[in-house]
DNA sequence: TGAAAAACAGTGGTATACCACTAGAGCTAT
DNA sequence: ATAGCTCTAGTGGTATACCACTGTTTTTCA
């Protein structure tokens, strides 16, 4: 593929310099992303957040408050996509994230591979998080659910009725004759599902579905 | 599409009138399949096996085991499909008629769709189970697994490797750079996964692999 | 009753899965 | 030692899913 593609601009605020270190190795070979911001400090990274596409954003700074700050920036740099990168594995951290607008949430041990596709993923405009985020979430959201309060997200009615036919082996196709609506509509509420459910792919979705007891 | 294709030619034994009456009016308007056949009795019907592609087999004729006619049946005249079309959803009777060689096992209750469905699968050389016997083998598989006999389809290590790759959202290629072998071979060892599971596509792979308890 | 949410539908792609078929290499148990 | 698996790999195609993007109509409910 040869195409001249603008690079993925990343930004990085971490309080250790080996997490940064580790990073900055890892994105090293890779010609879709590039490092251009790496501090320590907020006040190191701030006058260059308007370059970013992405920044990988630790919870705790030793000054302030890594969910206060991605609330902040995101309001600042609305189309800054911000992945929370941090060795908090709690729900509470990552719910807390989530709702003040990060995109993505990995634990610091994470794969190369992972963290270049959670950086890709983002800069598209899709949530992700990372493997073991995810079964946290999904298990947080089993036991919550009997305490009426649960993470599982809110599917509309449509939406769940087309989940079940994907579970049960229909195409789009299928599903579009059997509802008697076009194969583009039942693509978007496919598509909805998907992002909703942080899924990759139909293997995600069915697997997510099934663990939220959807299915 | 415009094709002069051979229609499925199928036959059908029950010792009902109403069921051989159901079935064909259920394929009358179908343009892939025709029904050359139909019998209450099996002397009526085994002069003309050597013509049909596929057989729907019912197990309680009054004088004669289905069983043991599937397991003839399928000696004399290998190439014939065989679909079970029953009203016994038993565990013992689905498992008896798979191991004699039945191609499908569907319940008597079976939609016009899935039918036609069935019939097309096997034809085709898959197998085709209804959804609910697919949920009772199922069901049955996890149970006795506890038993140390289990009707679970026996996955070759590979096999598992690659399933447990693909819930993981990952695609053939990403399969294939993860285990240094190539796309063709993730392929086969998918559409393997695929036979044994008795799945459809992706989606039914995921559900049935989650519900075996291999996930 | 008016705004928001949900459902519907399209265009125009690209990526991936699905499928039938063949076949060699290596291992493995009677 | 040989028949039968398992794993590997290919060809060449078709079907389906994936995706961004835009927009209209319908329903819901505050």
């Amino acid at each position: 593929m040869i195409s001249v593609k603008q690079k993925i601009k990343v930004g990085i605020l971490d309080d250790h310099h080996i997490v940064i270190q580790g990073v900055l190795s890892s994105l090293a070979n890779n010609n879709s992303i590039s490092v251009v911001s790496a501090a320590t400090a907020k006040e190191y990274i701030e006058p260059e957040l308007h370059l970013l596409d992405v920044i990988l954003l630790d919870i705790n700074l030793n000054d302030v408050d890594g969910v206060d700050l991605c609330k902040k920036y995101k309001s600042e740099f609305p189309n800054l996509k911000i992945i929370c990168l941090t060795s908090f594995l709690q729900v509470s951290f990552i719910k807390a994230m989530l709702r003040n607008g990060a995109d993505g949430y990995l634990f610091k041990n994470v794969a190369t591979d992972e963290l270049i596709e959670a950086i890709e993923t983002t800069y598209k405009g899709k949530r992700y998080l990372g493997k073991e985020v995810n079964e946290l979430l999904i298990k947080d959201g089993m036991e919550t659910n009997k305490n009426r309060r649960s993470f599982i997200p809110k599917l509309t009615r449509r939406e769940k009725e087309i989940l079940a036919l994907i579970i049960d082996e229909m195409t789009n196709q299928q599903i579009a004759e059997k509802l008697f609506i076009s194969l583009s509509t039942v693509e978007t509420h496919r598509m909805n599902l998907s992002a909703k459910l942080g899924a990759k792919n139909t293997a995600g979705m069915v697997r997510i579905a099934i663990k939220f007891g959807l299915a």
